[in-house]
DNA sequence: TGATGAGCTCTTGTATACCAGACGGAGCAC
DNA sequence: GTGCTCCGTCTGGTATACAAGAGCTCATCA
């Protein structure tokens, strides 16, 4: 029985990507807790992969601000920094806001006209389930980003939000939340419709920066919970 | 002699991030060119180091965009896109633009102090060494948005100059485009010193514009030539 | 009692062996 | 001549062996 199993393989096409998903998973839930020590080794065995691949995903983490190597020493989680999260906040801001701009210039509305369908609905036909409208709340902002047709642009605003996404997937937890969120995107659409961007700027920062107000109260008792949480496991 | 020479290391502190800015620098003065294939065993043998670093190497270059791996085929040398770099530079004029108008509100202007020794002097006083004028404009443009106060938008500009760096390296050749440089830059900076922050962004915007269209002239010719300087090496 | 240093153990860094899949060319069938 | 199949050889993906440094423990000595 020396022999390893056949083939643990996940979704990902290799065992890179599927520990590198494994290990974001464990980071967003907060199994790995921000501030703890790991080391390779440790990762590698719980995954059953070799450290080849544990290291190829540590290094993508690192990269995005998630983990740090200290050489020969070790590996840690990084502490919630939310300087740094306001401070990715106002990039989000900035780029969406600017999109907005381009987008009345070059007239491409068409990926406009999608998201309407999904947000200027009557309040029976809103989505309910938490996940689903984080999900769709996700594309919305990259909506419109995309259409304002800059590629790389949207690939930075996806890397912002990607770093968001800890402390953002905690949101859309109360109603309250959830009807707030389709009145405004319905209320930023409907000004983009009519063509005064100025207004539906406006609108956009403000709904950002709501956002932004929400997550910061939220995510200090969830953490707290997730740590108790992990505390009892034990 | 089957034993391996005792420590090649160079300035870095291991053979990944030697073997990362040795592959840049060959990516940068075009001995690997765009569209070229390659493999990890060649690249390993030529570095003298083991495959392990370089595909740590390579990985870190595909992330920034450089290549790009098709799996048990082979890498590839990204083609250089040039819609991809009007994009950036898009993107660096949203960025500086905006840390500009954070600037006014902050009233953080020690920075802007410390560029104007450079840039606000005599004519006989300027740099003329291109590789020096180079550093000093890659200094000016990070110190404006480094005044804006936003760390993580100082990170992604950086990345977007690091990836426009293959063609904006190119430039400052003519001593024109140095004296243009030279006077565009302490035009912003007069501006940001009278408070003028709108007439600075205006100059911000079309002195970036300017590089980046002579950017283009430049770089299509040197492309050339560092294809027929590589041809003749062979 | 306190300082110190040898050595053990753990870590990451690096090299290498092995695996499965992709691709191309030779050879065969038609 | 043309197309198909098989097989050898290359690739990157993964596991593992080895190297070297950091840090802790504990014994030793002043």
């Amino acid at each position: 029985m020396n022999k390893k199993a056949p083939i643990p393989l996940g979704i990902a096409s290799n065992r890179a990507d599927e520990t590198y998903l494994r290990l974001k998973d464990e980071l967003f839930n907060f199994y790995l807790l921000p501030g703890d020590y790991f080391s390779e080794n440790e990762i590698a065995a719980r995954m059953a992969v070799s450290r080849t691949p544990v290291r190829e995903a540590l290094f993508r983490l690192q990269r995005e601000g998630y983990v740090r190597v200290m050489p020969r020493v070790g590996w840690q989680v990084r502490p919630l920094d939310f300087d740094k999260f306001d401070q990715l906040y106002e990039i989000r801001i900035l780029l969406e806001e600017s999109s907005l701009q381009r987008l009345v210039r070059k007239e491409n509305i068409s990926n406009i006209k999608m998201l309407m369908a999904t947000w200027c609905c009557l309040p029976d036909e809103r989505e309910s389930d938490a996940k689903a409208v984080w999900l769709q709340d996700e594309q919305f902002h990259a909506g419109l980003v995309e259409a304002g047709g800059n590629a790389e642009m949207s690939r930075i605003h996806q890397d912002v939000m990607e770093r968001l996404r800890i402390i953002r997937r905690l949101d859309f937890t109360k109603a309250q939340r959830v009807n707030a969120t389709y009145e405004e995107h319905a209320a930023i659409l409907g000004q983009i419709q009519r063509g005064r961007i100025g207004e539906a700027q406006r609108l956009l920062r403000s709904h950002i920066e709501a956002s932004r107000l929400e997550v910061h109260k939220i995510t200090l008792s969830m953490l707290y919970e997730a740590r108790l949480e992990k505390n009892r496991a034990y």
